[in-house]
DNA sequence: GTATTTGTTGTTGC
DNA sequence: TGCAACAACAAATA
């Protein structure tokens, strides 16, 4: 499921919920793969209790700030950290919610203010497990954090950064080398061939063959298809869509990439599959020639 | 039984 | 050394 839009996407989803809110109680699906490299002991016992400050996403990434309860100093902010991996999801549940098989992480949130409102339970749910759950106790951001390449939408995603990625990586498919969080953080699978569709550039060339008048092409198209899944898919503002795909427009690539005979909404020609990459990629052949 | 999956990482080999 | 290709991770679904 989750790319840049849809990490937004579920981040707003538990930032709604549990704004304002302290954590009552922390449920862990210990001996989850999720958990690698953490201590789930020690994240029950920071959150339960804590307050929630804010969070962000961030790629495909997101992050979660509490102020942490227990003995700990005033003012350490504990990070919970985020990935969804190949299937995780974020779900909001009624309070008393049980969990199930595949929900590794439970916050149980309330509002102190708002006694009649008994609160809800934050789901992180993760079937396949690819997913990951990091935490981190500190004054900064820890590494995981911080270590996220440059925003697609920020100056530093330049042409000219695009432009020198490429040459390093210059006899890989241009697919491939879309996937590549260091330069294109939060471009998964669906997103990279909706770029290099409505570039019109066959995902099979070699990144060192594009012109510098494509290379500058697809730097603008990275930015306007991040922009306008986040609006489309996020929702802007404080707006949150009732759900992921709801107001995808049919002009998008997106819909038609998986049905077999599914047809180039920009050309009505028929559309091809094949594994590019290591990944199923879908293009036009009548738009996107090698 | 087979093949598929919106992701990342470690290993191997050029 | 740097880069490219691929297996592995795990579980549901068709």
């Amino acid at each position: 499921m989750p790319e840049l839009a849809e990490a937004a996407f579920f981040r707003k989803r538990w930032h709604r919920a549990g704004r304002r809110c302290g954590i009552v109680s922390v449920h862990t699906h210990d001996r989850a793969k999720v958990f690698r490299g953490t201590d789930p002991a020690a994240l029950r016992r920071t959150l339960t209790g804590a307050r929630y400050l804010g969070s962000e996403a961030r790629a495909k990434q997101m992050s979660f700030r509490f102020e942490a309860g227990g003995a700990h100093p005033d003012g350490a902010t504990a990070w919970l950290g985020v990935h969804l991996g190949m299937s995780g999801e974020l779900r909001v549940e009624p309070f008393d919610y049980e969990p199930r098989k595949h929900d590794h992480l439970v916050l149980r949130v309330a509002d102190p203010r708002r006694s009649h409102d008994r609160g809800r339970s934050l789901v992180f749910t993760d079937p396949r497990m690819f997913g990951r759950i990091q935490f981190h106790l500190g004054r900064n951001p820890p590494d995981w954090w911080t270590r996220i390449a440059p925003d697609i939408l920020s100056a530093a995603f330049s042409a000219e950064a695009v432009g020198s990625f490429l040459r390093r990586r210059a006899r890989a498919p241009i697919k491939a080398v879309l996937l590549m969080q260091e330069r294109f953080p939060g471009i998964g699978n669906w997103m990279a061939d909706e770029i290099l569709w409505r570039t019109a550039i066959h995902p099979r060339r070699l990144a060192g063959s594009l012109s510098p008048t494509e290379i500058r092409a697809l730097w603008r198209q990275c930015r306007r298809v991040c922009r306008s899944a986040l609006d489309t898919i996020a929702g802007r503002g404080d707006y949150l869509p009732p759900d992921l795909n709801a107001h995808i427009p049919r002009s998008w690539l997106f819909w038609h990439r998986w049905d077999d005979g599914g047809l180039c909404p920009k050309t009505g020609k028929p559309l091809e599959r094949a594994e590019i990459g290591g990944r199923t990629t879908c293009w036009s052949p009548a738009r996107q020639k090698l």
